[in-house]
DNA sequence: TCCGAATTATAACGACCGGTCTACTTATAT
DNA sequence: ATATAAGTAGACCGGTCGTTATAATTCGGA
């Protein structure tokens, strides 16, 4: 069905990556159709609502990809700190050298929340899940329910708001400071 | 020399306000002028450079603004601590009452940091700002240099990583379960 | 092979964008 | 009072936005 990568799955990739980069309304569909190498045909066939549709297909893109690295990350260590220091530190590094991923879901949240209830949604869920994963790691680790549910939503809020400020500073040492912390501040 | 409040800070008040509502590219010109009762000839008469630097003026605006509230909430207790905490709780409630103040900063650097320079370096001095505020009230208690430089910028990172989870599901309640952890995650 | 459906390619549309320009009104100073 | 500047109002421009419509092409099963 298709070639490997199907215009669809282009489409979504593409929105993926320049939505990261630089928003919902910083990006046109005639970019994300360019850079995709599609069309405006195959955009409207697979997506009839269009930029909206598109763009809840990304966000859920960004979702499944940000969630499989993060459960990458913490799994190379039995400590949860440990891991999720070296998730962190890992972040910083792709920072430093410029692969740049952007904010990953924040930007758009922050356009959208009082204008686009079903992109808000979506950017609520997303959120939800990753929070899900650090959740997890600290309950199979022995922490309690209650330190593990506030502990990760801290380190959500904690990655998503260093990640803020390595792009503003165009560095990864913001995110870098913030691993080296961890174990202050994750304690059981 | 004009009303109380000139045209131009009209307009810079109600850009402040929009961006942190919608960011950058979510808001036009027009909007901004109808809502600050204004015309586009004064707009471009105070900024001839056009939305970039009204941008800009309106991001120093946010700043200021701010930065009295945080100073304001800092003073309000001795211990760095409680002031934090009682600085984040009344963020979380003015969430729930929902005097909307949007994700103040990270929005707009998301969206131009890869793409408009002298935006993103003014992005990144309101951060270096705000981060000095809680530096110092963590120096003049007693905490270390590098104590307090570090704990300033994970102060920054969860505040705003809070307010984008709170946005994102339209509660307070983030905000405000981070808040209780604060005395956790700030020790001496 | 052939037919119908799926997919792609483009032209065109109205709406709106940021920005420019000019005319008009208001304030300031002598 | 008058000259000069400061500020305001809004029509207008080219370009781009998301969307629609239609034609051409490719694909899949009988």
């Amino acid at each position: 069905m298709g070639s490997k990568r199907s215009a669809k799955d282009q489409l979504i990739e593409t929105a993926s990556r320049l939505f990261r980069l630089r928003g919902y309304h910083g990006v046109g569909l005639k970019e994300i159709i360019e850079e995709s190498g599609t069309a405006k045909g195959s955009l409207y066939h697979y997506f009839p609502e269009g930029k909206e549709q598109l763009a809840i297909a990304a966000i859920e893109h960004t979702k499944n990809f940000v969630s499989d690295k993060v459960q990458e990350d913490l799994a190379e260590a039995a400590d949860p700190i440990n891991a999720i220091q070296g998730h962190i530190q890992k972040l910083a590094q792709e920072f430093n050298k410029d692969s740049v991923f952007g904010l990953p879901i924040g930007t758009i949240a922050g356009e959208t929340y009082l204008t686009n209830e079903p992109i808000r949604a979506a950017c609520q869920s997303v959120f939800d899940e990753w929070q899900r994963l650090y959740e997890e790691k600290l309950l199979s680790s022995g922490y309690s329910e209650k330190q593990s549910a506030d502990y990760a939503l801290v380190l959500i809020a904690l990655i998503e708001g260093g990640i803020i400020l390595s792009i503003a500073s165009k560095s990864g040492e913001a995110l870098s400071r913030i691993a080296s912390q961890i174990p202050l501040l994750i304690k059981k």
